[in-house]
DNA sequence: CGGCGAACATACCATGAGTATGGTGGGGTG
DNA sequence: CACCCCACCATACTCATGGTATGTTCGCCG
């Protein structure tokens, strides 16, 4: 039997986590104060400082949190069951959808390398939205669709990439546009890269 | 004749740029205290706030200063009479040198667009580093060098991607290594958007 | 040489992160 | 069923720091 206490507890948790992913994203992360962030949340500092050990903390709840949806999302589309290259142009439209949401961007983005220090931030990413891309990249190089660059260094390449040009589609004045630019620009530069000896097993897919 | 007190002035001031731009590496701006500034620079924060409006503005002065450097050093090789081609191979090399600088790195890659906000860091980045990769990418396009590719979005995604990889290779436990790794990648990203067919008039320099 | 104002120094205030302590009710224990 | 304990949260502080207001010096100009 679960107790009462802790769905209260739990409760009060996540209103602060939602109160800090909706501040941090408006004002972003230095002007927010704890206060704000408690009153909306309709509680105290006190209550605050019981559940996270401090504004950093609190902060990489918030990252955790905004970090998951996108992580989630990929992921079902990364073990579907279509081609390795049909499979990653997907994940490469929802991480570009993904980046259009105001609080991805710049508590994920933008603000953790800074706030939770880049060390840290790396750490997180490889587990989440920037291991996905590093496994698809594997994927395609493994099932010799595209050529054997360096893994590590190329996503790297390809999430810097895709980061920076999620702020120029969010900020621009015809999002969907730019957006549907970035996506071109990408796979032809994927489809550059791709192998055009090998692969005749997806052939299939190449309408352009 | 130059006056002695605006030798004086001019001396205080950059004493203090120097100094920010040495503890807003170190630390961070939200880790670094104006106090601690001035002291470095042998003044108080009457100092300060006599020279600049307040602890952003000192910021911004500190950015104009690394950028600048970063700056001054590409312009020099992308107005180089080399062919377009090898005018960005080398600005290439030359901005991937740059970003190991940890004062480039922190203040204008990685707090900058936080500090400053992206809106005025996306201006100041047009007038800068990232205008030149731009005009770079402008000129092989018109060389007919490349591909016909939307400048705009293609620049964004390139200097995303560059300065991405920066932070990694500078992280790295051998940024030599690592950094020719990236400019190995690059190249061949570079190269495969080439056009083969035509730009014959370059054909000299395709040596590998 | 007098004093004016730029170039600083000093003293102060306001805000906000973090801490120390007080109170309350759910739930486990005898 | 009574009791009390502790998780859960509120209140009241401290302290660091960005910013301001005012005082002080000294090079230059008339």
């Amino acid at each position: 039997m679960r107790s009462r206490r802790l769905d209260y507890s739990e409760s009060t948790r996540s209103a602060l986590v939602d109160s800090a992913v909706e501040l941090f994203t408006k004002r972003g992360y230095a002007g927010t104060s704890l206060d704000e962030i408690a009153k909306r949340a309709r509680v105290t500092k006190g209550a605050l400082y019981h559940h996270f050990s401090g504004k950093q903390a609190l902060f990489e709840a918030a990252f955790d949190a905004v970090e998951s949806l996108v992580f989630d999302r990929l992921e079902k589309i990364m073990s579907g069951s279509e081609t390795p290259w049909e499979r990653v142009l997907a994940s490469l439209n929802a991480f570009i959808k993904s980046c259009l949401d105001p609080s991805y961007q710049r508590i994920a983005i933008h603000e953790a390398p800074v706030v939770m220090g880049w060390e840290r931030w790396r750490e997180a990413e490889d587990r989440c939205s920037f291991g996905l891309i590093k496994a698809g990249l594997q994927t395609l190089i493994e099932a010799g669709e595209i050529d054997d660059v360096p893994v590590e260094i190329t996503s790297r390449l390809l999430f810097g990439a895709l980061s920076s040009a999620a702020t120029e589609i969010a900020s621009s004045a015809d999002p969907k546009k730019v957006g549907a630019q970035v996506e071109s620009v990408m796979i032809r530069l994927l489809d550059r890269i791709r192998r055009p000896a090998e692969a005749e097993a997806s052939r299939g897919d190449r309408a352009s």
